[in-house]
DNA sequence: GAGGTCCGTGGAAGCGCTCCCACGAATTTC
DNA sequence: GAAATTCGTGGGAGCGCTTCCACGGACCTC
């Protein structure tokens, strides 16, 4: 008898069992353990028996490195948020984003991993990361136009989808909400209310997003057969403190809007402030529409009619694009835009 | 010639280049391609340079599964969230700790990677996660009392600290700002500008920090010579809606109070509107004073007073607790508890 | 009852890497 | 000038796992 096994069977414990150490504690072969752990149904219920049995009692937990090595997957998949600004991190739509793809991915045996980029560096880390063959795939939520990360990680063959359209028309798998669509609602929502200067606070302009709603904005405004007045733009950064500033602009630039519509619910609730500060009533001298349905937007004063997206549904389509990505039966840069949709509370 | 090296000097590349691809292109062995690799200083400049061409040529990037496999490190730590109510992600405090451990991780060569569990069984998950070998060590943010997690990891041998004391008096490592003295000293404060009746509303009762701030307040109470009046306390849970819902109970219950200490900034936010809807001016009627130092204290009306923690040096002390432990070179549960300071703005 | 099929099982190869060990050449020491 | 040291290098074992392949026994078929 070799040695190893004289001390396998001596009853000498490792810390972390291996394989072969439930194999000789089972008395079956190191093949069978792995069928057993791998459900294979090529195991008769005798042997099934004894491994489960030998596995309880020493606490086996498979490495996971080795059986990675081997088949080439890591049941693992990082959802990346690649932006330099950090307070993003605190910005309920961001939130919304990883609770639900973390939701939708409980229900597999995948295990979600969040990495952030926010400068170069950090990007050629996850990079290095992604193509080191940590993770199976990506989800990729790269909001400003001169990000280098969509092109790394599909350059490399990594399975990525992206959350939002990408800026420009590069070929690449993606969810995205109809922005264009639902600020069109919008704005069309607060030129039906009769209002006759109907302005718009935008998101910033290196980011689909507020690039999409802004053009809602204004393609509502343009088949209305209103001019497009500059005066009646003011252009903001997602952000609350921003909104306040560039809502206070707007009211410099264009004293007598009776509407706005902002592109971000945080946004919206700045503008609020704002419009209070300037003595303005909301929705009597001033209506708001705002974008998101985040939660601030039932608690704000006045409650905030808004556009909501289907977060559900797009995380969903996210995690299953990635998935068949990762199956290998994905068709090229399948993309998904979901429908949107005004929820209407007091401010408008 | 065996046929595998055939094909390699033949020219066909493997999309995932080997070490051994390297080291047939540049001539040397898979051994010294590994030094080079790995920056060993027994490597001659020839070779060196030979391996570092081949490298560059055949795009290789080292496949980390196998290298974890025999070094039996990931250089992968995790920052796990446990925390059922996934609207804590938003909290900033949260943000600013995820920012200031990835910031402190950079430095280094290692990345981060997070987690969160909501339910017990993505504690499962991630316990198997970690005792997969996926990452070298953890940063657990564990608020709630009854958390199995930091049992189960400490259990498993897994490096661990936590972020924030734990509940029970358990010997685990951890890093926390100095609770107590904060509330105590803003508490203080609140009663050096003369108010009579300084009121709290606190956190969850079972989460560290909320017990931790009520305490600094009660005992700054007891060393005032004033009674603790149960009509002057309001439980709230860390969110703003929770703040104003607090403290419209609070002035219901003691309709006298003239000041008032809130366990964390969002909930201050939301106090300060609950304030504003009774016809309470602030400071003048109330003073307010919160606690985080959060972006939103010095944007809200009036700016918060509040309690800042020293997040770089938490943050700073969290990641090197846990390297000091991954090198084994660790003493026991060390601990840190870092120095809060008062933050003097216009609500107090 | 001889040949065929099926099924559970174990042996063994190998995933890509690190690192111990031994080897020979260059350099040093007495 | 012989022995000892140093240094760069390559061979090879092995990390823990999956999976192909072959083997033997139980079962069926004509």
């Amino acid at each position: 008898m070799a040695p190893v096994t004289t001390e396998l069977t001596s009853g000498a414990r490792s810390a972390t069992p291996t394989l072969d150490e439930v194999a000789v504690l089972a008395g079956v072969s190191r093949a069978t353990v792995s069928r057993v752990v791998n459900e294979s149904p090529k195991v008769s219920p005798e042997a099934r028996e004894a491994v489960q049995a030998a596995i309880a009692q020493l606490h086996y937990v498979p490495n996971r490195m080795a059986r990675s090595l081997v088949t080439r997957r890591t049941d693992t998949v990082a959802l990346v948020l690649s932006e330099p600004n950090t307070q993003v991190f605190s910005d309920p739509f961001f939130a919304s984003i990883v609770h639900g793809v973390s939701a939708a991915l409980a229900d597999t045996e995948l295990t979600l991993v969040l990495l952030t980029a926010r400068d170069a560096r950090e990007q050629q880390k996850i990079a290095r990361f992604a193509r080191q063959g940590h993770v199976d795939g990506v989800v990729l939520m790269s909001l400003h136009s001169e990000d280098l990360l969509p092109d790394v990680l599909s350059g490399a063959g990594v399975p990525l989808v992206l959350c939002g359209r990408p800026y420009d028309g590069r070929s690449v798998a993606y969810v995205d909400a109809d922005n264009v669509g639902g600020a069109r609602v919008a704005t069309e929502h607060l030129l039906g209310l009769g209002r006759r200067r109907v302005a718009t606070l935008t998101g910033p302009t290196d980011m689909i997003a507020g690039v999409d709603r802004y053009l809602g904005w204004q393609r509502a405004t343009e088949d209305a057969g209103r001019a497009v007045d500059p005066s009646l733009v003011a252009h903001g950064d997602f952000t609350e403190a921003g909104g306040e500033a560039a809502m206070a602009r707007l009211l410099a630039q264009a004293p007598d809007l009776d509407a706005v519509f902002v592109a971000s619910d945080p946004m919206a609730v700045g503008a609020l402030r704002a419009l209070r500060a300037a003595g303005r009533r909301v929705p009597e001298d001033v209506a708001v529409v705002g974008f998101d349905d985040a939660a601030v937007a039932t608690t704000c004063d006045p409650p905030l009619t808004t556009v909501a997206q289907p977060l559900d549904l797009m995380t969903g389509e996210l995690v299953e694009l990635l998935r068949r990505q990762i199956e290998g039966v994905a068709a090229p840069a399948e993309t998904r835009t979901c429908p949107t949709r005004l929820v209407r509370r007091a401010s408008a």
